[in-house]
DNA sequence: CGCCTAAAATAG
DNA sequence: TATTTTAGGCGC
C-alpha cells in the first residue's frame, strides 16, 4: 500500500504528494485526510494522506522510497469534501496545498518537527565524567535539543564531539499541542437493596458520606462530577475516598470537552410570530431547503427588519431535514448575546468557534463537530470548513464585511469558499446585509443569486430620521468645536432626558488625507480617482495605487483658502471635548486602549447597557450588532473620515457604516435620531445613507466603478513583491509583469509594477503589480505558470512575492 | 592545502 | 522550510 502525503513544508518546490510505502502495521488506520508522521530528508515531518494507491503499488515501489513512520488520530481530521476543497483552494488562491489544509483544522493539530538528543547504548555512569549534561542524558535518555542549549549553554559545543565519539544520536520527533481535559466522575456500583443496606450501616458521625449514598439513591444510576459534589453538596474529596476504598462507589477519569458555556445556562426564546415580509422571504428559501439542490440568495433587509429570525428559522428547516448548518458572522458581531440566541434556540446542538477561544477550546469545539455531536456551527470566518458530513445550508450574515476576507495565506474568502461548498454539497446559500457589498448586489441583480428585499422594520418601527451638519458652515459661525451645534443641542436634550447615545469616530481615516476645511475639497489622484495621501517627510501628496505623486499646496485649488492640510482625529480627544462641554456626562470609551484586556469589550458594553453611561463613545467596533433599547441618538463626529481613503471601496464602506451606524437608534419604542456631520454633505454616500436608500447608492457608486474601472466591472490580482535592495525588487517585479504581459487577454489591464504604498516593512521595500481583468478563464493557470518562470528568475536573488486574488486591503 | 562561509540542491 | 552538499574565497 502506498500512501500520497504532502508535508509540511509550505513552498512551491514541495507542493506535491510524495509516496511512502505503508507498513502492514498501519495500514488498518490510515485513512485518506489522515495525519501522518513522515521522513522527508533527514528530518521527520507532519503531512496530510490526500490519495491512498493498492494496486499498481510495485511499480513505484522500486524507487527510493520510506515508509510512514505513525498515523496520528484515529479518525482523519480531514473528510473527503475538506480535502478536495483544499485542493480547489490551492489553485485558486494559488496557496502551498498544505498550507489551505493547516487552515481548516485547529492549530493544536499542527505538529512542529523538533531535533532532540538522544542518549546512545554506550552512554552509563562511567562515561558520563563531570558533565552535567552527560548525566541529565544518562537519566533521561533524550532531551530537545532547544533545551539543551538553554539548560547547558556551557556543554552545547561540545555536542558534536559526543555524536562523533558514539555517546549520543539525534533523532528528529514531531509532536502536537494537543491536550484533552479529564474530570472525575463519581459512579455507585450497588444494586439498590445494597445501597438502602449501605446507608444504614454508616456510622452516624459519617455524615458526608450518607449524604453522597442518598444522592446515589435518589438518582439511581446517574454520575456525578467530584467538582459538582463539592460545589454543589459541599462533599469533600476524602469521604469519596473511603466509599471508593469500600468498594461502593467508583471515582473515575472522564474525558470532558473544555466549554466556555459550561456554567451558563440559556433562556429557550419562543419563535416568534413572523411579519408577512418574513414569511415572504422564508417561502423560496424554505423550499430550497426542502429539496436539497444548490440555491443561494441575497437577503437585502434594513437594519431591524429581523434578518436574524428568518435565519433561525432556515436553520431549524434545515436541521429537521437532518442535514447540517454553518452560520458565519463577522468577529465583532459574535457576541454573548448572539451566541445566548443560538443556544436558547438550538441547545447542546451548537458549536461556537471564535478568536476569544483558547486553543484548546476551539479543539473542543471542532471535535464535536466531527464526532457529529453538533448540528450547527456558528462562527467567524474559518468557520466555514467545519467538518461537517452533510451541510444542508451555509448563512453569511453582515455578507459584506470585510472580515470574511482573510489576509495571509491562504487568502481566501469565506464567502467564495461557501459558494464552493453549497454547490458541492447541494445545499442552500444564504447571505444577509443591510448593506450588500457591490460585487454581491451586482450578481443578485444578474440573477445569479436570487435577491430577497426586507425594506421595513419589524412593527413598522421608523427609520431613526438622519440630520447631515455641514462642518463647513459651522467652521464659517464661528464654531471651532468638533460638535456642531445640532449634535451639542442634540446632546444636551437627551441628557436631560436621560437617554443614551452612541457617538461615533470613523477612526479608520486617521491616516491622513490633504483636505481644505474651508469648501471640503480634498485632493484626489487623476489616474485613480481616489484620495491622495499626505506624506508628511517630504510634504506631497501622493496616490497608493499608481503612485502619482504632487507637491502639498499651500492654497487649496478651489477656493485658494489656507485652511488646507492634513486631517485625523482621535477618541481620547473627542472623550476630553465631551466632558468640557457637558460637565459631568458619563463617557464610555471603547477603542483599542479600553478593550485590549480579554473581557473588557464586553464589560463595557454590559456597563451600558446597564445605564451607567450616557454615551458610549468609540470606532467601528461600535457600529455593528449592539442593540440597545434605551439609544435615542447616534452621532458620527466626522463621517469623511473614511470617504477619503486612498480605497476605492471608500464609498462603499463610508456608506456601509453610516447606515450601521443610523441601525443602532430608535430600534424600539423610543424613536431615534442621527446626526452626521461632514464637510462634504453633497457626496452620493452620504446623501443615499440619509436616505437609507441603498439602491440608489448602489446606483451611482456602479457608475464609479465602471468609470475607473473597479470590482465589479473588474476583477483584481494584486502580486507584492519585496526585498532588502529596491533594484532587486523592481528587476523581481518587473520579470513577472513581463511574463504576465504577452500572456493576457486584450482587455485585461496591468499596472505598474510602482512601489507599494507602505514601501517598506521591516527593512525590505516592496513593489507591486495589480492586474484589473474582465475575462480571464485560466487565470490561475497563468498565474501559476509566471511563479514558476518566475522562481525561476528567483533562484539567484530573494525576493519575496505575494499573489492576492479579489484582494481588499491593496496596501 | 585546509578551513570557513555562502550558495545551491534536495526532500519519496 | 530545514538540512546537507558543493563551491569558492582566503590565509598560510
Amino acid at each position: 500500500m502506498i500512501a500520497q502525503v504532502i508535508v509540511d513544508v509550505p513552498v512551491n518546490r514541495t507542493n506535491r504528494p510524495f509516496d511512502y510505502r505503508v507498513p502492514d502495521w498501519l495500514t488498518p488506520i490510515i485513512n485518506v485526510g489522515s495525519r501522518v508522521i513522515v521522513p522527508f530528508g533527514p528530518r521527520k515531518l507532519q503531512g496530510y494522506v490526500v490519495g491512498i494507491l493498492t494496486q499498481s503499488a510495485e511499480a513505484l515501489e522500486s524507487t527510493r522510497i520510506k515508509d510512514v513512520e505513525q498515523v496520528l488520530d484515529d479518525t482523519p481530521p480531514l473528510t473527503a469534501e475538506l480535502l478536495k476543497m483544499s485542493e480547489w483552494m490551492s489553485k485558486q488562491y494559488l496557496c502551498p496545498w498544505v498550507t489551505a489544509v493547516q487552515a481548516m483544522i485547529p492549530a493544536v493539530l499542527k505538529g512542529k518537527s523538533e531535533k532532540w538528543l538522544t542518549a546512545t547504548d554506550a552512554l552509563d555512569e562511567e562515561t558520563c565524567g563531570n558533565s552535567g549534561l552527560l548525566w541529565e542524558l544518562n537519566r533521561k535518555r533524550h532531551l530537545p535539543l532547544a533545551e539543551v542549549e538553554k539548560q547547558f549553554p556551557d556543554e552545547y559545543m561540545l555536542v558534536p564531539g559526543w555524536i562523533h565519539s558514539g555517546l549520543l544520536a539525534t533523532e528528529y520527533q514531531v509532536t502536537d499541542r494537543i491536550t484533552r481535559k479529564q474530570q472525575s466522575f463519581v459512579k455507585c456500583l450497588l444494586e439498590k437493596e445494597q445501597l438502602a443496606e449501605a446507608i444504614v450501616s454508616l456510622p452516624a458521625r459519617a455524615e458526608q458520606m450518607r449524604r453522597v449514598l442518598l444522592l446515589f439513591a435518589e438518582h439511581e444510576g446517574q454520575t456525578f462530577s467530584v467538582q459538582m459534589m463539592r460545589d454543589e453538596h459541599g462533599i469533600s474529596r476524602s469521604p469519596l475516598k473511603s466509599l471508593e476504598a469500600k468498594g461502593w462507589i467508583a471515582i473515575e477519569q472522564v474525558e470532558v470537552y473544555r466549554d466556555p458555556y459550561a456554567n451558563r445556562r440559556f433562556a429557550e426564546k419562543p419563535k416568534p410570530q413572523f411579519t408577512p415580509l418574513q414569511q415572504e422571504v422564508l417561502a423560496p428559501i424554505l423550499q430550497s431547503v426542502q429539496s436539497q439542490s444548490y440555491a443561494s440568495y441575497l437577503l437585502h433587509g434594513v437594519t431591524g427588519s429581523g434578518k436574524t429570525e428568518v435565519y433561525l428559522e432556515a436553520i431549524e428547516q434545515t436541521l429537521e431535514k437532518g442535514r447540517e448548518a454553518i452560520f458565519l458572522v463577522p468577529e465583532i458581531s459574535l457576541t454573548p448575546q448572539m451566541v445566548e440566541r443560538f443556544k436558547g434556540r438550538f441547545g447542546a446542538d451548537v458549536a461556537v468557534l471564535h478568536s476569544a477561544l483558547s486553543s484548546g477550546e476551539r479543539f473542543d469545539e471542532w471535535r464535536k463537530i466531527i464526532r457529529k455531536q453538533v448540528k450547527v456551527v456558528v462562527g467567524a470566518r474559518s468557520a466555514i470548513f467545519a467538518p461537517f458530513q452533510n451541510v444542508g445550508l451555509i448563512v453569511i450574515d453582515e455578507e459584506h464585511e470585510s472580515s470574511y476576507k482573510q489576509e495571509e495565506t491562504p487568502r481566501y474568502h469565506a464567502r467564495e469558499v461557501a459558494i464552493w461548498r453549497a454547490k458541492e454539497n447541494d445545499a442552500v446559500l444564504l447571505m444577509g446585509s443591510a448593506t450588500p457589498a457591490l460585487e454581491t448586489y451586482a450578481l443578485a441583480t444578474r440573477g445569479r443569486y436570487t435577491l430577497l428585499q426586507m425594506p421595513d422594520r419589524v412593527g413598522n418601527r421608523p427609520m431613526p430620521e438622519v440630520h447631515v451638519v455641514d462642518m463647513r458652515e459651522e467652521l464659517q459661525a464661528q464654531n471651532r468645536s468638533m460638535f456642531s451645534r445640532k449634535l451639542h443641542e442634540m446632546i444636551e436634550d437627551r441628557l436631560r432626558k436621560g437617554e443614551q447615545m452612541v457617538i461615533f469616530l470613523n477612526r479608520r481615516g486617521f491616516s491622513t488625507f490633504v483636505m481644505c476645511r474651508s469648501c471640503g475639497y480634498t485632493m484626489r489622484c487623476i489616474h485613480c480617482d481616489i484620495s491622495l495621501t499626505y506624506h508628511k517627510t517630504n510634504h506631497t501628496a501622493r496616490c497608493h495605487y499608481c503612485g502619482y505623486t504632487i507637491a502639498q499646496p499651500a492654497h487649496c485649488p478651489e477656493c485658494q483658502s489656507e485652511h488646507i492640510r492634513f486631517f485625523g482625529t482621535g477618541t481620547q480627544k473627542v472623550e476630553a471635548e465631551l466632558a468640557k462641554l457637558f460637565p459631568g456626562i458619563r463617557v464610555i470609551r471603547m477603542d483599542v486602549d479600553t478593550t485590549s484586556r480579554k473581557g473588557s469589550h464586553e464589560e463595557l458594553l454590559n456597563k451600558f447597557r446597564a445605564g451607567q453611561g450616557d454615551v458610549l463613545l468609540g470606532t467601528q467596533m461600535i457600529a455593528k450588532g449592539l442593540d440597545f433599547p434605551r439609544v435615542t441618538l447616534a452621532g458620527i463626529i466626522a463621517a469623511d473620515t473614511s470617504l477619503h481613503l486612498p480605497d476605492f471601496r471608500a464609498a462603499e464602506k463610508t456608506f456601509q457604516l453610516l447606515t450601521q451606524v443610523g441601525g443602532r437608534a430608535g430600534r424600539h419604542e423610543l424613536e431615534g435620531d442621527v446626526v452626521i456631520q461632514t464637510y462634504t454633505p453633497e457626496h452620493y454616500s452620504i446623501i443615499h445613507a440619509t436616505r437609507h436608500d441603498y439602491p440608489a447608492f448602489y446606483q451611482d457608486e456602479m457608475l464609479q466603478r465602471r468609470r475607473t474601472g473597479y470590482p465589479p466591472y473588474f476583477r483584481l490580482v494584486l502580486i507584492t513583491f519585496s526585498h532588502e535592495d529596491v533594484p532587486v525588487v523592481i528587476r523581481g517585479a518587473h520579470t513577472m509583469a513581463d511574463y504576465l504581459r504577452p500572456r493576457m487577454a486584450q482587455t485585461t489591464i496591468l499596472l505598474g509594477p510602482v512601489a507599494s504604498p507602505i514601501a517598506r516593512v521591516k527593512d525590505r521595500f516592496r513593489f507591486q503589480v495589480m492586474l484589473k481583468y474582465r475575462d480571464e478563464p485560466h487565470l490561475a493557470e497563468l498565474l501559476a505558470q509566471a511563479t514558476a518562470a518566475f522562481e525561476e528568475w528567483n533562484k539567484q536573488q530573494k525576493v519575496l512575492m505575494t499573489i492576492d486574488v479579489d484582494p481588499y486591503v491593496l496596501l
